[in-house]
DNA sequence: AAAATGACGGTGT
DNA sequence: TACACCGCCATTT
């Protein structure tokens, strides 16, 4: 079964195609780069690779609107991030019903 | 090579 | 909304 080596490299290219304004699931992410189940490895990667400059990893929450968490200065700085493109927020989450990647 | 880890998801309390 | 468990996966140690 080829694409689990691709794996990693899907999930960043994945990542960089979430328009401004809008977030994606790490279940979401990992569902398009081959595997449903395994969102907490797109978490680890990502963690592992965090590169703001080419990879908006901001745009990356957790199911639930959970923030999850980012290298680059913790999730306050994500959140502001988000807040910045025009996230909606419920309280410490995301309100991924009007913000959520529609594809 | 084997075990542990973590930016999760879903369900139940 | 918040917290506790369990299940799942690729990467890291």
């Amino acid at each position: 079964m080829p694409g689990k080596n691709l794996f990693a490299q899907k999930v960043y290219e994945v990542t960089r195609q979430i328009p401004r304004g809008k977030v994606a699931t790490y279940g979401q992410i990992a569902e398009l780069s081959g595997s449903k189940k395994a969102a907490r490895a797109v978490g680890r990667i990502l963690h592992s690779n965090s590169n703001p400059a080419l990879i908006p990893c901001h745009r990356v929450v957790a199911s639930d609107g959970s923030l999850g968490g980012y290298a680059f200065g913790g999730i306050e700085k994500k959140k502001e991030l988000l807040l910045a493109e025009g996230v909606r927020f419920k309280k410490d989450k995301v309100d991924l019903s009007l913000s959520g990647w529609c594809r």
